[in-house]
DNA sequence: TATTATTTTTAGCTATATCTAATTTAATTT
DNA sequence: AAATTAAATTAGATATAGCTAAAAATAATA
């Protein structure tokens, strides 16, 4: 059964809220992601549901069947593969894919996205850290912790962004909080939670607890 | 006044039926090419009317209008770019390239499709042989002549083909009839106007009438 | 537990894009 | 000029995807 742009995007979102299927999501919830209204998403989840991608009970929110989850999954693929094209090859900064990649992501050529996968020699993560999965779903996901959640005086390397706007990308491009780039903790303000953090050995920079809590890393 | 996807897929067939702006074009040609249903175009006929691409008489046939030569004139544009992309980048033979750029034509994003034709060089053709109009519509056309049209013993050169389907592409392939190939018209059959051909001065190829008005040559 | 608040669904409407069947208009033949 | 044929439009469906407003179900609180 194929899905229409509009199933893809909520399926996608479905699967993100979700956390990859492991939890329930809410019609609200989904509204709320979707900017849609509650009504438009019980009508899309009757559709989702008649065609299997979800287990749907009225009232009780919805799971995420294990096909629902490798179409989710397709898709996802797709759409960080673009992400990675439109930044390596076409010079996009990080914050300018989403939008493109969000219309991208649904055209169907199975011989498109294993061409373009090749082409781009196999990434295996995006412009904003996050995991591509293979032809089959498959993620290799790596640790990854908050960086407001680090100990005084930890180093690590920071790998992915949680919050992909542009407003947020621009910031930390701003502040050089790029990533690949190796930090350590330098000091906690105790009473907002906000962070002193040391970039590549050369650089600090302050940052609010909010700002840490989406940017991850892995510790070393 | 932006278009829909459909509103563009129409739009270019009536560019290309009236060959470029110059003749009418009728709701049954329309139908033929875009494989819908006569009432179907009547529809949306009355809506490219009312967004002023189209000058619509009922009963008496459409003219495209300015304003819609220069929409479809961006669209095919973006249609022959990508063309591009997917033979010189992404190895796509070119009797598979059509399918996947009439969807990809749509992503709407002039950023995108100004870093892809820097990407790609700023092609003048497409795999096909036709023309990329620049952004401004502008069209930079050769004197084509249709190979059955070719006096005896005339030379030329391949740049085009007028039929872009998978099954006439994959035939010129098997022959050798590529793009930018030279030609020598070496005999004619009276009887059924086919062809004998000399290609690149050193192999003869027959073709028929029919396929010979599918081949687009500039005369030396 | 009864009331209130929140969440979700349903009913009914709009807009796009298609179709078939019926009707109307235009073009072509007797 | 009348009759016939062909082309095009309209009427009335269906399917998708959204909305608002009203109703119903669940959850929270007094
Ligand atoms: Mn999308
Ligand atoms: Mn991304
Ligand atoms: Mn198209
Ligand atoms: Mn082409």
């Amino acid at each position: 059964m194929n899905l229409t742009t509009a199933e893809e995007n909520y399926l996608k979102a479905i699967y993100h809220l979700s956390e990859g299927g492991s939890k329930s999501v809410s019609t609200n919830d989904i509204a709320g992601e979707m900017k849609t209204k509650p009504a438009s998403v019980s009508d899309m989840l009757r559709k989702l549901s008649d065609k299997e991608v979800i287990e749907y009970r009225k009232y009780y929110g919805v799971h995420i069947t294990e096909e629902g989850k490798k179409r989710a999954l397709q898709t996802i693929r797709k759409h960080r593969l673009w992400e990675v094209f439109l930044v390596d090859k076409l010079n996009f900064a990080w914050d300018e894919v989403h939008e493109v990649a969000e219309e991208l992501e649904h055209i169907q050529s199975p011989l498109l996205i294993q061409r373009l996968d090749a082409y781009l020699n196999y990434p295996k993560f995006d412009p904003h850290g996050d995991p591509i999965p293979d032809e089959y779903g498959d993620v290799r996901a790596r640790p990854r912790v908050p960086l407001n959640e680090m100990d005084l005086d930890q180093t690590g390397q920071i790998v992915a962004v949680k919050d992909s706007s542009a407003a947020f990308l621009r910031y930390l491009d701003k502040v050089g909080a790029y990533i690949g780039a190796r930090i350590k903790i330098l000091d906690r303000v105790e009473f907002d939670g906000s962070l002193e953090i040391l970039v590549d050995n050369k650089k600090n920079i302050f940052m609010s607890k909010d700002v840490a809590g989406n940017i991850l890393v892995i510790q070393s």
